[in-house]
RNA sequence: GCCAAGGUGGCAGAGUCUGGCCGAACGCGUCCGCCUGCAGAGCGGAUCAUCGCCGGUUCAAAUCCGGCCCUUGGCUCCA
């Protein structure tokens, strides 16, 4: 099974076929680290780092970058603001810091390399070199403009017409501009404080001085335009056409567009094959909205929810759809997570919990599980429907708890089947706790024994008759974060 | 104004490319039953959809074609 995915190019379904047999070019689209990730940028990551896992499940070699614009006016904007720095290269770095610390606690797979703009201008100037030299851009006051009209392509990946776009960039380009349109590959001097104005918080000093960092090149001081970071960093790190780029839906225009021509101006060659993007995230009913920061950071998100809860409500909508956050969105993202949790640790505790060989053959269950995988399969081919594949995976839930609910003994073969299938498909491709690092290690803490220790009581007083004491206990442990759970078999429990 | 993506049950959200298996998936919610001291979890069952509107093509349309209405994103930095 082959996978397709829908491209913005062609606006149609595409088989996907990689230049290079086995090996995959992805590129995403990065974050400008001027503030802390949210929710919406993570939705980005996450959909990419499915998609980077479910390529090298299918056994392609995944080479994936993905920047960081460190080298942007709103950084510049944040100056002096509380402890971020007192230079651009400073408050980028904080920022920075952050968004990785906020990539790791995503389970994100790392990227091959995170390009900076800031250590890739030597590069990015010879690419406004070449632009200029085949005619494609030109000087004006010691900026650099792109002329959209030497580009028949343009406006090719978002159906523009070139008399319908509006001025791009701010008024007092409009002048150096000979079109419109045209869009700067390179800034004369530093950055002008009319321009960091309105992103500067109020209650700050405004700034006065023109400020940000600047470097030499050939038409003078400056800094590299808005655009051309991401075509001169992906043909650095991976090659002069992409298999894959990956950014949001929000970016088509111009950033995209803005790409695709000055790159395949400057090598003559596609830019990029498959240009996925994703949807954008919107905030359920926009009544808490009293100001835009509506959102929730990524980091607020992981504490207040964890990493599994957060993945698994990424993998709940396909990722060319917008998706609604809110939260009755995160609870049911929740309960999808835990069915799927307790699912896994009951095969897996069957499992443990004993040495016998199959006792039963569950020839349903076998099937099932059989089906999961290639439904699952199935649907990650389909343009990585993440929510399909999903379903499948909790009808394996749902065979396994059957299963169990329906025999006193157990197929501890098909058992072990499905506990493989749950730590490669949801471990593995989607990234959740399933797995060798979810399984406890053997070793007893502390705090396992104390709880034992508090149901051995509880215990005692159930068998005395005493629910209410022993309920007391069950809160307790509740509030705690210790659910308890009484079964046939006996009480178990697990941290939540 | 122009470009793009959408409008599917109480919610959320697949399916639309490749028309029939969709009287519409998975899940959340609600209700009933089993289990249980109770609760939870689990299992079984039930509830809830004239698939934005109008017209057309077809033996057959959520899916194709045309028109209209509405929402969102972009055209200024933005995942």
């Amino acid at each position: 099974m082959t996978l397709s995915v829908t491209n913005t190019l062609t606006g149609e379904r595409e088989e996907f076929e990689p230049r290079n047999d086995d090996e995959v070019l992805l590129y995403v689209c990065g974050l400008t680290v001027s503030d802390d990730a949210h929710l919406g940028h993570a939705r980005l990551w996450a959909h990419a780092d499915v998609m980077h896992r479910w390529l090298a499940y299918e056994g392609y070699d995944v080479r994936h970058v993905e920047n960081f614009t460190d080298v942007n006016e709103k950084i510049v904007a944040r100056i002096g603001e509380d402890e971020y720095g007192d230079s651009e290269a400073d408050v980028a770095e904080h920022f920075t810091s952050h968004v990785i610390r906020d990539m790791r606690g995503l389970n994100l797979k790392r990227a091959e390399v995170y390009p900076r703009v800031s250590e890739h201008v030597p590069e990015i100037i010879d690419l406004v070199e070449t632009l200029v030299e085949r005619g494609y851009a030109y000087e004006s006051n010691g900026s650099v403009y792109f002329d959209v009209t030497s580009f028949d392509d343009y406006g090719k990946l978002s159906n523009q017409q070139l008399d319908e776009i509006e001025t791009q960039g701010p008024e007092e380009e409009r002048s150096e501009k000979r079109h419109p349109a045209d869009f700067a590959l390179w800034k004369a001097g530093a950055v002008d404080p009319a321009d960091v104005a309105e992103h500067r918080d109020p209650d700050l000093h405004p700034i006065e001085e023109p400020s940000g960092q600047t470097w030499e090149s050939p038409w003078g001081e400056g800094r590299p335009g808005w655009h051309v970071e991401c075509s001169a960093m992906s043909m650095t790190h991976l090659d002069d056409t992409l298999d894959i780029h990956v950014g949001g839906r929000d970016l088509v225009f111009p950033h995209h567009e803005n790409e695709v021509a000055q790159s395949e101006a400057a090598t003559g060659e596609q830019f990029a094959r498959y240009w996925l993007h994703v949807g954008l995230l919107q905030t359920a009913g926009d009544k808490m909205s009293s100001s835009l920061g509506n959102f929730l950071t990524v980091d607020q998100a992981l504490d207040q929810y964890g990493v599994d809860v957060v993945r698994t409500f990424y993998c709940s909508t396909a990722y060319r759809s917008e998706q609604t956050f809110g939260e009755r969105e995160m609870e049911e993202a929740r309960e999808r997570w835990e069915r799927l949790e307790r699912a896994y640790e009951t095969a897996v505790d069957i499992c443990d919990g004993t040495d016998a060989y199959a006792k039963v053959e569950d020839a349903q269950f076998r099937e099932a599980i059989a089906e999961t995988r290639a439904d699952f399969e199935a649907a990650m081919n389909d343009d990585f429907n993440v929510r399909e594949a999903m379903a499948a995976l909790l009808e394996l839930a749902t065979a396994t708890n059957r299963h169990v609910d329906d025999h006193d003994a157990y197929d501890y073969w098909a058992l072990r089947e499905a506990i493989e299938a749950f730590e490669d498909l949801g471990g593995e491709v989607f990234g959740l706790s399933l797995g060798d690092a979810a399984t406890d290690s053997g070793t007893v803490t502390l705090a396992e024994e104390l709880v034992e220790l508090v149901l051995d009581v509880r215990e005692a007083e159930r068998d005395a008759g005493n629910y209410e004491r022993a309920d007391e206990l069950r809160d307790d442990l509740a509030d705690l974060g210790v659910e308890v759970q009484d079964e046939d078999d006996g009480t178990t429990y697990r941290f939540e």
